[in-house]
RNA sequence: GGCUCCGUGGCUUAAUUGGAUAGAGCACCUGACUACGGAUCAGGAGGUUAAAGGUUCGAGUCCUUUCGGAGUCACCA
């Protein structure tokens, strides 16, 4: 049990003695005692006043004392207004801590038998990742393994959408421009070289689209359609995708090579497994730059006429109907989510068919009781309309089903357009906050001894902590403004910060092996009995206590933030304490030991906490 | 227009899910090492939590309305 279930299950007693009433779990949680007042959890006596028909105060005295009296863990308490404030008695922390000491796997929580899938990045193969990949990578990733850690199998996949016209442009302008070029050739990174020729691809299309419209035929079709209200420059602007399917070229041969690719032409599949292997190449090397990796890849190439079946079960089982035309449809208005296609009048499926099927095979395949989808928030009523449908089917997971929504990732200057050029490149980005971490680390010079190697090492970490938390310590709903200049701060709320507290442990710990005081030779029996412990000692214990209820409660909202936060908390709360107390130097051999092991506590729980976030930390910096 | 989400000091954000005087970081100002790493710490200034009502012992959090921003409402994915 832990010290809050013992403080909850006291109160309910209590409460039952003194005043005969039951209350709920709820009412007698205790919460963190604020800083400024003296105590380490307090119960809120409000509620009680209905049947106990005296004054908080009076409860909270009366709480109080038979608590202490009860509770062998309680020192004293404290009553402020209606706030009953408890002490923990110090050997309480100080034999946490002597159990936890050493223990490097301490925050994570026991195997629970459960298995969860997380698909999370899912990317098109017709370009680079870019910033808003990496909010989504990152979150799938940290949600893994805080997942993970709180004792559930967790299976990692990705979705790719390797098929489609956007791929087909890429593969079209290759063909007709390229004139045999490769990734080797050239020296571009595969994914940007098959993105280049996607760009390239816009670019001749525009050429002709301008040419276009200049031209008789287009003129004619602009004197046609246009409404009263638009102007010229307005109407080509919306016009753009009925002109791309109806009248362009290129548009028409690119729609030609998807037809081609869907009859399986086999020049035509040569041509796009190439051009994709050429970005999942790409890819790798990006995952591998920020350390993630995936048990399974789905492709839509081999999931995209999935769904039929379900589409005709839902059929049989009244959960869709069919309208005149042939079309299937889902009537969700009592959900309000009003009527929604699952199968075109030509018996082809549409996107959401495919999600039905994937879903399927997926527990058919892992037999997950829960699956995560980590997706930008565009797609909410997407999600709420595949959970809704696949709970009518009956489907044996849709109760563990969760959308992992999350907030776009703007730019000082606006949003992201890829066609505007105003995108992120991942690389890019992840080669830039390595460099600013290279510069700051010259200024400093604490590095200069170590080999070229080591120092890349560490500056590869450094950088991506700075990248890392900067993202995953906004909560993931929140639609975030990403100013590269910020992402590489090194001081304050940072992944940095939190990094150099371990290594200022760390060089602690080499200084005291030096000097013979080797924590492994520190015995827990000795530690129990210390007393009386400093202030910022016995927060930072306490902070500690709280890894594992915030490994689960993280894991329980799938939000990253919430360890993020904690780190940071943990961090800021070692520093003080650092700066406040010798450690080396302590009055006696007893402190000199007990605050080298609660250094090394921290250095564990900083490390594993940072290690949910895909955080590495280095030995020095 | 319907539905959904968001709005917290100049900026980026937190608030243990309804609890105490809204907590941090950046930027700004002032201090702190012949001491274990100053990428640190302490202090100062900066707030009507978009606005107005309501619910109650108690509201940033729940309800209503308004304002502002975003997303979505395809036989696209």
């Amino acid at each position: 049990m832990t010290i809050n279930e013992i403080i909850q299950t006291a109160v309910i007693a209590a409460i039952k003695e003194l005043y005969g009433e039951t209350i709920s779990s709820e009412q007698a949680a205790p919460a963190v005692t604020r800083k400024e007042f003296e105590g380490d959890f307090t119960i809120v006596t409000f509620p009680f006043t209905r049947f106990a028909k005296k004054k908080p105060g009076e409860i909270a005295a009366e709480l109080g004392a038979h608590l202490v009296k009860n509770v062998p863990q309680l020192d004293r308490f404290n009553v402020v207004q209606g706030f009953l404030n408890l002490v923990v008695a110090d050997s309480f922390w100080t034999d946490f801590l002597a159990q936890i000491a050493g223990n490097e796997h301490f925050g994570r929580l026991p195997k629970n038998g459960q298995k969860v899938m997380i698909e999370f990045c899912s990317p098109n193969t017709n370009k680079p990742l870019h910033l808003g990949h990496v909010r989504n990578i990152l979150l799938g990733w940290s949600c893994s393994q805080i997942c993970e850690a709180a004792g559930y199998e967790v299976k990692k996949v990705q979705v790719v959408n390797d098929r489609g016209i956007a791929i087909c442009k890429s593969m079209l302008a290759w063909q007709k421009f390229a004139e045999g070029a490769t990734p080797e050739s050239t020296g571009i990174k595969s994914d940007h070289f098959v993105g280049d020729w996607y760009v390239l691809f816009e670019q001749k299309f525009q050429e002709e689209y301008r040419a276009w419209q200049a031209s008789a035929a287009g003129q004619r079709v602009l004197g046609e359609k246009r409404k009263p209200e638009q102007s010229d420059e307005q109407f080509f602007k919306d016009f753009k995708n009925s002109y791309f399917n109806e009248h362009s070229n290129l548009g028409g041969e690119a729609r030609e090579m998807l037809l081609r690719w869907e009859a399986g032409d086999p020049d035509t599949k040569a041509l796009w497994q190439q051009m994709n292997q050429w970005v999942y190449d790409g890819f790798g090397a990006t995952y591998e730059a920020l350390g993630v990796s995936f048990d399974r890849f789905y492709y839509e190439s081999e999931t995209y006429l999935l769904g039929k079946d379900i589409v005709e079960q839902g059929l049989a089982s009244g959960v869709f109907y069919k309208k005149e035309d042939g079309s299937v449809w889902a009537d969700l208005t009592d959900a309000k989510l009003d009527h929604k296609v699952v199968m075109r009048s030509d018996g082809t499926s549409v996107y959401i068919t495919q999600d039905l099927g994937t879903a399927q095979m997926r527990y058919k395949d892992f037999g997950t009781e829960k699956m995560v989808y980590v997706v930008a928030d565009e797609q909410n009523y997407h999600f709420q309309v595949l959970f809704e449908i696949l709970k009518r089917l009956g489907e044996p997971y849709a109760a563990g089903l969760h959308h992992l929504s999350y907030g776009m990732v703007d730019l000082p200057s606006g949003k992201m357009k890829s066609r505007e050029g105003t995108v992120v490149d991942a690389d890019d980005l992840i080669a830039e906050v390595i460099a600013e971490a290279k510069e700051a680390s010259k200024e400093r010079g604490e590095l200069a001894e170590l080999s070229k190697e080591n120092q890349d090492d560490i500056l590869r970490k450094i950088g991506l902590a700075a990248l890392k938390f900067h993202i995953i310590k906004v909560g993931p709903q929140k639609r975030m403004v990403f100013d590269p200049k910020e992402s590489v701060d090194l001081q304050g709320q940072t992944g940095p910060h939190i990094q150099y507290a371990y290594v200022r442990i760390k060089s602690v710990l080499r200084k005291a092996a030096d000097l013979g005081l080797e924590p492994s030779a520190i015995r827990p029996d000795r530690m129990s009995g210390q007393s009386a412990i400093e202030p910022q000692e016995r927060e930072l214990i306490a902070q500690l206590y709280r890894l594992p209820a915030t490994v689960e409660t993280a894991a329980a909202n799938y939000d990253p933030s919430e360890v993020a936060n904690y780190c940071y908390d943990l961090a800021k709360a070692f520093h003080k304490f650092f700066t406040d107390l010798s450690i080396l130097k302590a009055d006696t051999e007893v402190a000199k030991a007990f605050r080298l092991q609660l250094c090394g506590a921290v250095a564990n729980a900083l490390r594993t906490g940072m290690g949910l976030l895909g955080i590495e930390m280095p030995e020095r910096m």
